[in-house]
DNA sequence: AAACTCACG
DNA sequence: ACGTACGTGAGTTTC
């Protein structure tokens, strides 16, 4: 196999990783953002590559010959902002540290050095891999020499690469008649003049046709569109000139050694006194003096191999102050249990021909009932497993037992709500710094656990390190938890509550599998008369889902005028189809016909099949994903069944109480604009709440000046509006959009809202200012949630950054309220030895299955229980019915 | 996988 | 001048 060397673009690297990362410095206030850019892609193209020999050109300031050419002509380059240039020599260090060789030499441009040394390479047979943001780098290209450009696609850093062919099929031409469509377009960046007129299209024909640029020269007048031709003629001498400054040098007078470039170990103490200096944490896990902990940790797991062992692993356990576990399971099996009493030890204990499942987590509950604090990862979906191993109903925890459980995903969730993963490796990395190997590295891309048998290092592994990482992360997280003020809403708010989600879920809610189906057939006859009328409307059949294809035919072949809304073309919502409604009878058909579908697909056909053995709907709440501290429902979203449109909401009879039962379901009145009064302080709002005022009404007659009697309906509905955006995060233009009324009129409003509530607008302000100078906005009851937005440059982010301050802490704090009134409802319920369950939450709005014979106990619990969460300044009112089905009791 | 649309609070 | 209301999940089409 021929040797590999990987030549590197330093500036060019460097520059875009300074453009493309987010702003970051260390403790001491130097700028690291390029650097860490830069050695990450670096890591990432060496891990991928291997190479045998690695160098980093880079440019030195004096400008080159082929600059001085031009600057003359022209003016220079812009210069590199102060907070890239400080950070160049830092990484030339960084790299010297790993031993890593770096070139520049006066007069010569780092391009020409990558190209010199690329052909001397490629002459001497080795496989030559060129890193670059440089597009010009392209002409290098043959079937030796690969160049590859960094490209970031959805934050992931992915290459581009590109031989000869790849040039080819890219751009039409050779990587050499690369040189000549650049100095046709010419390229400010690198200060190329080329043809004033001509464009990447022009080039590309004019090269493909020609060859080169003396080739079309010579043939200039035959060139076929006219303008091309005149450029040509014009400045030929300049797209010579720019030929040669854009041809790169590979043959420069550079000595190049390729022993001093041979890669050794680039993980050496000095680099990792750097990095560490640096504060790239990620990174100092690559370091083998790092390598040494991972194999260490890896020493001290231990596969339990007989039954004895297995006792009395548990047995210990039970005496246990700290411990942390992970199932692992897989199709609803439980395949083992990694457990971890120390740090020193973490142990697997395999279900298959050891002990029964049965046996196992009975064991472990014990343990975790007699254990001082136990640490775990996704609890609520090991819940059902210790039900199923009690073999009765119910959990085998009391509530002693509950408080002793602490998830580890929870923790992380409420110290950083924004992350879309709580995983192992997350925590390793967040808590402990360290790397550990991720399940696809392990079990491959499939994921799939395999047998034990099968794969067991790794088996051993996946289990040992989630209970390692548990066991050592669990102090962290909850040292972080009590320094940020929030360990009390973890351990007595969010932790209980994943015990009421989980008999929720388990609870499920009854449907009426016939009324679903026919509600479902009921609007597939309407759908297909709909179907029949627009195809005929519209002259031809067409996907009627299709918003390209609606649009090709409202707006192209009907005519009808749309604004182009979207990126890829008309937009066809709602929004825009009601407004062409009067234009044309097929409009009102596909706003039905969109209905229907919707209800159908998403809602008839889609509920049936979660539709369990017992007849019952289990959704999952998730407790970790949305950003403000709602819960989000899932598999199905029971979160957003239909109730504004009375077609949709009549699917609400089809959820019906088991027998015996009836639904109550009670929801808070405006809990966010109380929570806004109580926050707030406003004597104003607080007073009519108390006095159980319309509050719309009374905003209305506030702020446009009239006797609360005579607020006209239109009035009271601008002004709830006007409520409504409060709690979003006021702006003149969404407030506009949502009354159809001018900016203007909208900033009117909220001008004169702000001079009846001043004290709205103060605690708005101040919550804005806090989240700046905090960087999180905070609910009532501690939770936050990170604004970085309101540290961007760009005014659209800040601007959103902005609201997100505002409706976050009353958002926030609805959520805290109804997640307290949750547990308590669903603690009570359980104390008072009722059978009626608490089954759905929706924002606002709890849903509970009441046996009929419990009806008023129920309807008194949910009321105190809901009042009494919180106190406030304003009573916490509720609205509560109650049905044969949800359509009754909502 | 992303874009579009639409259901809810 | 910039271009949006805050928070979600799911189905469908298109690339």
């Amino acid at each position: 196999m021929s040797e590999k060397i990987l030549l590197v673009d330093g500036h060019s690297i460097i520059n875009r990783a300074f453009y493309g990362v987010t702003n970051l410095t260390n403790s001491e206030g130097l700028h690291t953002n390029a650097i860490f850019g830069f050695l990450n892609t670096l890591f990432k193209v060496l891990d991928e590559e291997k190479p045998d020999y690695l160098t980093v050109a880079f440019d030195v300031k004096a400008p080159t010959f082929r600059h001085k050419m031009y600057d003359a002509y022209k003016g220079t380059r812009k210069p590199m902002p102060e907070e890239l240039h400080e950070q160049v020599p830092v990484l030339k260090e960084v790299l010297h540290a790993m031993g890593i060789l770096t070139m520049e030499k006066a007069g010569l441009e780092a391009d020409d050095l990558l190209g010199t040394v690329a052909k001397r390479s490629e002459k001497k047979g080795m496989e030559v891999t060129v890193l670059s943001g440089d597009r010009d780098l392209l002409q290098l290209a043959t079937e030796h020499i690969r160049i590859r450009l960094p490209k970031t696609k959805g934050g992931v850093t992915e290459t581009e690469n590109y031989n000869t062919q790849d040039v080819i099929d890219r751009y039409q031409v050779t990587p050499l008649q690369i040189i000549e469509l650049k100095a046709l377009m010419g390229d400010s960046a690198d200060n190329i003049p080329g043809v004033p007129g001509i464009g990447e299209k022009t080039a590309t024909n004019l090269i493909v046709q020609y060859g080169s640029i003396e080739n079309a020269y010579a043939h200039v007048e035959e060139i076929k569109p006219n303008r091309a031709k005149e450029a040509l003629k014009a400045h030929y001498d300049m797209a010579q000139m720019s030929k040669t400054l854009a041809t790169i040098d590979i043959d420069c007078d550079y000595a190049y050694d390729w022993e001093a470039a041979r890669l050794g170990d680039i993980y050496t103490e000095e680099a990792y006194q750097l990095l560490k200096r640096l504060e790239f944490k990620n990174m100092l896990s690559r370091f083998s003096v790092e390598a040494p902990a991972n194999e260490k940790i890896e020493k001290s797991f231990r596969l339990v191999e007989d039954l004895g062992e297995a006792e009395n692993l548990l047995s210990q356990a039970e005496g246990a102050g700290r411990l942390a576990f992970a199932l692992i399971t897989e199709n609803g099996q439980t395949l083992a249990l990694s457990l971890a009493l120390s740090e020193e030890e973490s142990c697997l204990i395999p279900v298959q021909g050891l002990v029964t499942e049965e046996w196992l987590l009975t064991r472990l509950a014990r343990a975790i009932s007699e254990a001082e604090e136990t640490g775990c990862l996704g609890l609520k979906e090991e819940l059902s497993f210790f039900e199923r191993a009690a073999g009765v109903e119910g959990l085998p925890f009391g509530p002693e037992t509950e408080r002793k459980l602490l998830d580890a995903e929870i923790a992380a969730y409420l110290l950083n709500p924004l992350k879309d993963s709580y995983s192992v490796e997350e925590l390793a990395k967040d808590c402990l710094g360290l790397s550990v190997p991720s399940r696809a590295e392990l079990f491959g891309k499939d994921s799939l656990l395999r047998t034990m048998e099968e794969r067991p290092k790794e088996f051993l592994s996946y289990g040992c390190y989630a209970a390692y990482i548990l066991y050592r992360a669990l102090p962290a997280l909850l040292e972080r938890l009590e320094k940020a003020g929030m360990e009390k809403l973890y351990r007595e708010l969010e932790m209980p509550l994943v015990f009421t989600l989980y008999r929720m879920e388990r609870a499920g809610v009854r449907v009426d599998a016939g009324a679903l189906k026919a509600y479902g057939d009921e609007l597939g006859v309407r759908i297909r008369e709909l179907e029949t009328k627009i195809y005929e409307e519209a002259g031809e059949t067409f996907n009627i889902n299709s918003p390209k294809q609606l649009g090709g035919i409202l707006f192209d072949k009907l005519g009808m005028k749309g604004g182009k809304k979207t990126k890829t073309g008309y937009s066809t919502s709602a929004e825009v189809l009601e407004k062409l409604a009067p234009e044309h009878p097929i409009v009102a058909d596909i706003l039905e016909y969109r209905q229907l579908a919707k209800l159908k697909s998403t809602y008839a056909d889609g509920l049936a099949v979660y539709i369990g053995e017992d007849g019952r709907i289990h959704t999952t709440f998730q407790q970790t994903i949305t950003a403000t501290g709602r819960l989000s429902s899932v598999e199905p979203n029971l979160q957003n069944i239909p109730i504004r449109m009375e077609l949709g909401r009549r699917i609400r009879k089809v959820f019906i109480p088991k027998e015996g039962c009836v639904l109550v379901d009670a929801d808070y009145s405006q809990i966010e604009l109380r929570v806004l009064a109580h926050m707030s302080g406003d004597e104003n709002l607080i007073r009519a709440y108390r006095e159980a005022q319309d509050i719309h009404r009374l905003t209305a007659s506030q702020v446009f000046h009239v006797p609360f009697d005579e607020v006209t309906p239109l009035q009271r509905r601008n002004a709830k509006a006007v409520n409504f955006g409060i709690v979003y995060g006021i702006s003149s233009f969404g407030l506009s959009q949502d009354l159809s009324i001018t900016r203007k009129e909208a900033q009117e409003y909220i001008e004169k809202y702000f001079v009846t509530y001043p004290k709205i607008k103060e605690f708005l302000d101040g919550c804005v200012e806090k989240a700046k100078k905090d960087g999180f906005a905070e609910t009532m009851f501690g939770r936050r949630r990170p604004v970085p937005e309101l540290k961007s440059s760009n005014f659209m982010q800040r601007s959103f950054g902005e609201r997100v301050a505002m409706n976050a802490p009353i958002q926030g704090t609805a959520a805290d309220i109804i997640k307290i009134a949750m547990n308590r409802v669903d603690r009570r319920l359980r104390e008072e030895g009722l059978q009626s369950r608490l089954l759905l939450q929706v924002h606002d709005e709890l849903l509970v299955e009441a046996a009929k014979d419990e009806l008023s106990k129920v309807r008194q619990i949910l009321a105190e229980e809901m009042q009494g969460a919180a106190e406030l300044s304003v009573p916490l009112e509720i609205d509560m019915k109650q049905g044969m089905n949800w359509y009754e009791a909502h």
